[in-house]
DNA sequence: ATGGACCTTCCAGTACAGGGGAAGGTCAAG
DNA sequence: CTTGACCTTCCCCTGTACTGGAAGGTCCAT
């Protein structure tokens, strides 16, 4: 299988093929005597769970670790929770952030709804703000 | 009023301030005769507005935009409540979208607090995710 | 006159996940 | 034999808001 067959089979382009490569996530493949990579199915499936950490929220260095300790013929199970469990807190802070920060503009825009201002300091460059 | 003392007076750093006026937020100052610059206290205000507009989650060049009106000579008002507005909706959409993640993720590491998995086929690197 | 604290410019890099495009090699069909 | 679609490596660019550091100039006190 080529790199662009293999692109158009796990819905990505030949590019980011070869950036994970480059970035260890895809081991060097076999190469055909002119040079092109000779891509096995397992691929596939490699690049499906690329996807699965990335739908996660993971970063590709995170997802490189588990399938580093995948690869040393370990089963990566303690540390794919380990790092769930981090991804949640840290979706949990996210999203107070955001809360806390869509009450302040949801405030500001309620302020600012105003028919126009009789003061609008220009020092102040803005009262809305 | 010499760079290090503004950036005092405002809470950030020379770096800061220059990079600002690099990017058009503080108009380029007057210089004293050795070419270092030279502010007055309404560049303190500026950058507190600068501040302001961060803390509402705008970025620089939305900032940016503001003031250009305001340098202008104009109110900035309705383009403020537009730029509040759409970052009203974007904020939103960030909202939901991470807790529809967060309820991915969440269910994800409820799969994976399973004792030991028996069947943890390589093929698909892991099956938690 | 010398040290230290300040200032100047410019260049480069950070994190993240790729994308754009050049210059050149290869393969199958017509 | 040539055309077009594919492949290779290479290096730079994107956006965001800065940060670090080098090389050199200035100001003030000792």
């Amino acid at each position: 299988m080529r790199i662009g067959e293999l692109a158009e089979a796990s819905g990505t382009t030949t590019k980011t093929l070869r950036f994970y490569e480059e970035q260890g996530l895809l081991p060097p493949t076999e190469r055909t005597m002119s040079g092109y990579r000779d891509y096995t199915t397992e691929a596939v499936s490699r690049i499906d769970f690329i996807h699965r950490g990335q739908a996660a929220g993971l970063t590709l260095a995170q997802i490189k670790q588990i399938l580093d300790i995948r690869d040393r013929g370990q089963a990566p199970c303690g540390h794919v929770r380990d790092l769930l469990d981090a991804r949640l807190a840290d979706i949990e802070k996210q999203i107070s952030d955001l809360v806390a920060l869509r009450d302040n503009v949801s405030a500001l825009r309620d302020a600012a709804a105003d028919p126009e201002p009789d003061t609008c300091a220009t020092a102040d460059v803005c009262r809305y703000l």
